[in-house]
DNA sequence: GTCTATACAGAGATAGAC
DNA sequence: GTCTATCTCTGTATAGAC
């Protein structure tokens, strides 16, 4: 990933962890023993753990659409893409992560009113992607199905975590582009 | 509800609890505060927290079997049991909750062995009595499309719950009813 | 069964030196 | 930028009286 910095590295291991437990399932301390440097340090970066939280979901938006700009480029065929895109998350599960929109909406109680506009900015992101290879495919009403869609996916990771195991994930998955 | 006893009582408080914030998002101080005990009266009951959480899984699990017997003694039709199924839980969704099973799977990484596994018993109670009806139906491996139909679910509950928005629930499943 | 009192650890966060 | 030191509050849990 980006190991450059200390923001990616720190982000990139409070994503791991928000993916694995929740929000509420990690504190500063994790974060501290995981990448060697002191809580305090990481409040010099990130002032409270929603400020976290909140450019954990700008980051992950930074990335979908730098990955649905790669898929976009790797094949013209929309019904290939849809496979690409259920592949790519399958990376996740294989780790017994969530994908970051699902560890978070499951704590959104928690969540400030930005972060939860942010979250689904994020949904909106997958949707509107998944709506446009929809189109191309000439499916009736490709925004809805979209949203099917992405229902689907976001719950066949949340199946798999509980009964962690990757094969849950992917027959459903399987199952859901027969379907399209 | 079963506002009978203390013990359904808190168990009642802790799912609600659950359900909008997750295992890790709720203390034993918020359901002292909301049902008039104090803390250490509620260890009485649940001496740690994963004993509480393992007991608020088995009754669920006891609640969805009298559920499904009640859907199944209201009609004869898959079809319309299927869509009883979706408007129980729609039920939650209204109230900014989720299914207990998709709170919890969010939070795997916190929970017990034994709890993960009540947490698979209750999916599959989900997907056997989903199959059944699916089977009646003649639809070709109901148990892989039992699995779909309830990923879909689970996932619709999930993106609701991020939009804070009952409609996105009551679209995503209707679509899935249409394919069936 | 429910209470008061309390222990102990961990949480998120700040002050200030280097 | 990163550290040590510290603070306050909350979390889970126990002891023991009533």
């Amino acid at each position: 990933m980006s190991q450059t910095n200390t923001t990616d590295r720190l982000l990139d291991e409070a994503q791991r962890l928000v993916q694995l437990g929740g929000f509420n399932g990690f504190s500063y301390a994790d974060i501290s023993k995981a990448i060697g440097i002191t809580k305090p340090s990481i409040h010099y970066y990130f002032p409270t753990k929603q400020d976290l939280a909140l450019e954990l979901l700008r980051r992950y938006r930074r990335q979908l659409q730098n990955g649905f700009e790669w898929l976009n480029s790797s094949t013209q065929d929309p019904k290939a893409r849809l496979t690409l895109y259920i592949q790519f998350f399958a990376g996740l599960v294989k780790d017994g992560r969530l994908c970051l929109c699902a560890a978070l909406a499951a704590d959104a109680g928690s969540l400030s009113a930005q972060i939860q506009l942010e979250l689904q900015g994020a949904l909106e992101d997958k949707k509107t992607w998944l709506a446009q290879n929809l189109t191309i495919l000439k499916i009736s009403e490709p925004n809805r199905q979209a949203a099917l869609f992405v229902a689907t996916v976001e719950g066949a990771m949340l199946l798999a975590r509980a009964y962690n195991d990757l094969s849950t994930y992917n027959t459903i998955c399987q199952d859901l582009l027969e379907r399209f």
